[in-house]
DNA sequence: GAGTGGTCTAGACCACCCC
DNA sequence: GGGTGGTCTAGACCACTCT
């Protein structure tokens, strides 16, 4: 693991075990520089993550201060740190092999005649439904999906047996209005709110490999997303 | 101006100019190092930018590539780039100062007895209307306000003028029905759906001065985020 | 094994905040 | 003006990809 990965998990420790706050100050570099015994850019790295994550931020001239969201039970729509989710569970309603719609195809990259894997699953929290979530795999990528491995973590599986790495994704939302089958799955009415989220994940050579199209309840999520400003 | 971020705007408009496409490379680190004649740590940070920015991705060991969005006519809900939105107008409803509720207080950080300034507008894309935005200053902080900067940019005059300076800013989303008010507005229909987007920006010492609610038409508005895979 | 991006160091100097 | 974070350099060494 590297310098830096390490540093910055010790100073999350750190925050988390001194029940720090927003706006708390942290001690400066050069305390941590002889702390760790390592390099300014050593520690400036480390802190450049956890500034990413949000976990922190810094004033030129001031300091390091901590960084805390004020809400709590919101989905982060940024997948930068993959803390696991209790409380969720899923249930499989289709898998299987197929051809791709025009629509699929064309956000696969990919043409109509090829194969694609199609995964249907609803996502349950606390036991409530809250997203039906309908993903296509592009099968000259993910060669082979059982039932074991889709009730288990996809995105594991493909990059432990398959070597399929996620480079980047794509997410595209609209709001729209529920239909009948799909309120029936979340146990809402026809006509109410959604929330839909496309996502394209690619690889290495930036192609999309894996297309997913995400139903969300709109009474059981909500979404955060944290920025920082640099409005010049 | 620093130097990378000079270099990463050329690198940008390198992009723009041989209108390279997703998945094409770029020349490599030593070709940017000899060619802007800078050191080696001075190109990789101005490729981190870019890479921030989702102009590009890296891949150790085979050289940096280009990304590019393969929608269009999607709002970005990280405001990384301030890119220059055209089209969009926007009319003042309202210009008070006022008390805040308890939500607003409790949002701002504030007492309920303290002043802030509300700023009610709708904007519109195309001359559509496509969002009702409402913004709580706290006045102790954005000490001054009139009509004229509220219909220009009001992030700009705080900078400028005020030398106020957003370091931060928090987004939770959900998704609603239209109350008739709202409906009226966005001419849509009482419950139709909605996105809700609450904002809180932050100072450098970590207190909210603004407290943004927008209200998005679901027909005019569609959103993107970027995002990078790290699954371990 | 050659090519390519990433980490890490040590140190000079700069830019900003705040007293 | 002291304290603090940020930029930039030069170079050693490491890790991954691809053929």
């Amino acid at each position: 693991m590297l310098k830096y990965h390490q540093i910055a998990k010790k100073i999350e420790k750190y925050i988390e075990e001194k029940q720090l706050n927003q706006g708390d100050k942290l001690p400066v570099l050069e305390t941590w520089m002889t702390h760790f015994d390592v390099s300014k850019s050593t520690i400036i790295k480390a802190l450049e993550l956890l500034d990413k994550n949000e976990n922190i931020f810094q004033i030129r001239g001031s300091g390091i201060f901590v960084r805390k969201l004020k809400r709590t039970g919101y989905i982060s729509l940024q997948i930068n740190d993959s803390k696991k989710k209790d409380n969720v569970s899923s249930k499989l309603l289709e898998l299987d092999l197929r051809k791709p719609t025009k629509e699929v195809a064309n956000n696969l990259n990919i043409g109509m005649d090829e194969d694609v894997y199609y995964v249907k699953r609803i996502r349950y929290i606390f036991d409530q439904p809250f997203c039906i979530e309908e993903s296509y795999f592009n099968k000259s990528v993910v060669t082979y999906l059982n039932k074991e491995i889709v009730l288990d973590s996809i995105f594991k599986y493909l990059q432990d047996a398959l070597n399929v790495k996620i480079v980047f994704y794509d997410s595209y939302l609209h709001v729209d209005k529920l239909n009948e089958e799909e309120a029936e799955h979340l146990g809402l009415k026809p006509g109410d709110p959604k929330l839909l989220v496309d996502q394209t994940f690619h690889l290495s050579n930036g192609q999309p490999f894996d297309f997913a199209r995400n139903t969300y309840n709109y009474l059981q999520s909500q979404f955060f997303i944290q920025g920082k400003g640099q409005y010049i």
